[in-house]
DNA sequence: ATGTCAACAGTATGTTGA
C-alpha cells in the first residue's frame, strides 16, 4: 500500500499539477494539506473520475486537509481531539481497508508557529501536545497507523540546507524539535530516516529568493509509523522532481510503501 | 537586492498567511 503526503498549497492552484502527479505516482492513499477550500468547493469529480474516494476537512481561505484513497475508507473523523474551541481545519483520520490489513491514516497540517515566541507559537506547541495524546491513544489500542503530513518541523540540522538561518524559527527552535522527539519517543518510526541517512534531503523549497534553484530546502513533511506499520515498511521516498515542474507547490510529495 | 505565491475582498490592489 503506497501512502503519500503532499502539501498542495491550494487545490484550485494545483488542479493540473496534482492529477498529473497522481497519474504518475499512483499512490493508493494521498493525504493532502492546505487545500485552502471549503468542502463544497473542492473539485471532487476530478479525483473521483480517477478512481479515488475522497474525504475533506476544509476551511475558507486557509488550512484544510483531505484524504484521497483508491481503497475503501471507514470511520472518518475530522479535527484533532483535545480542544473543542479549535476551529482550524488541520487534521483528518480514516481507516483504509487494505488487502492484508486495515491501516489508520492520520493526515495533519501542523501549525507553522511563527512568529516565535508568541501566541501562534503557543498554539503550535499546544497542538503538538494534543497530537502526542492522540498518538498515545492509538498506540494503546495497538492500531496500525501512519501519522503523516506537513509537520512544520525541521527535525535536525542536517534537514536544512542552511540550519543557521532557522535557529530561532518556529520550525527549528529547540522547543519544537523537543516536542517532535517526544512524539517519536512514544515508539514511532520516522519513515524517511528509517531508510535514508545524511544531509541534503528536503521536502520544501520557499518560492522566494530562488530557493529551489539554489537547493535551499528544508525537510518538514514526515510520515510517522506505529510499530505495526514500521514492521511493514518497504520503502520511503521524496518525489523531489515535482518541485521543478510548472505551477508547483512549494512542497513535494513524500510517500511510504507498506506491505499491507 | 527581501528576488514568491495563493486566497480574499471587491474591483485595483492591499492584506494575510505561509
Amino acid at each position: 500500500m503506497k501512502i503519500a503526503t503532499f502539501n498542495i498549497n491550494g487545490i484550485k492552484a494545483r488542479i493540473d499539477a496534482l492529477p498529473a502527479w497522481l497519474k504518475e505516482a499512483q499512490p493508493d492513499v494521498a493525504l493532502l494539506q492546505e487545500i485552502k477550500s471549503v468542502d463544497e468547493a473542492f473539485p471532487r469529480t476530478v479525483f473521483e473520475d480517477m478512481g479515488y474516494n475522497l474525504e475533506t476537512h476544509g476551511q475558507k481561505s486557509f488550512n484544510g486537509v483531505a484524504i484521497l484513497s483508491k481503497l475503501p475508507l471507514e470511520d472518518v473523523t475530522r479535527g484533532l481531539p483535545g480542544d473543542e474551541t479549535d476551529e482550524q481545519a488541520r487534521y483528518i483520520e480514516a481507516t483504509v481497508m487494505g488487502d492484508t490489513a486495515p491501516v489508520r491514516v492520520c493526515g495533519l497540517y501542523l501549525p507553522n508557529g511563527n512568529p516565535a515566541p508568541g501566541p501562534k507559537y503557543d498554539y503550535k506547541l499546544d497542538w503538538m501536545a494534543r497530537l502526542y495524546d492522540r498518538a498515545k491513544a492509538l498506540l494503546a489500542d495497538e492500531t496500525t497507523f501512519v501519522m503523516a503530513g506537513d509537520y512544520n518541523i525541521i527535525p535536525q540540522a542536517e534537514d536544512a540546507a542552511k540550519p543557521e538561518s532557522w535557529r530561532e524559527d518556529a520550525l527549528f527552535r529547540l522547543e519544537s524539535r523537543t516536542a517532535f522527539r517526544r512524539l517519536l519517543n512514544l515508539g514511532l518510526t520516522e519513515a524517511f530516516r528509517a531508510r535514508t541517512q545524511g544531509p541534503g534531503h528536503y521536502s520544501f523549497w520557499d518560492y522566494q529568493a530562488g530557493a529551489w534553484n539554489r537547493n535551499n530546502g528544508i525537510r518538514i513533511d514526515h510520515l510517522l509509523l506505529s510499530p505495526q506499520a514500521a514492521d511493514m515498511l518497504v520503502d520511503c521516498q521524496i518525489d523531489k522532481e515535482v518541485r521543478g515542474r510548472d505551477k508547483p507547490s512549494d512542497h513535494v510529495p513524500v510517500w511510504v510503501d507498506l506491505a499491507a
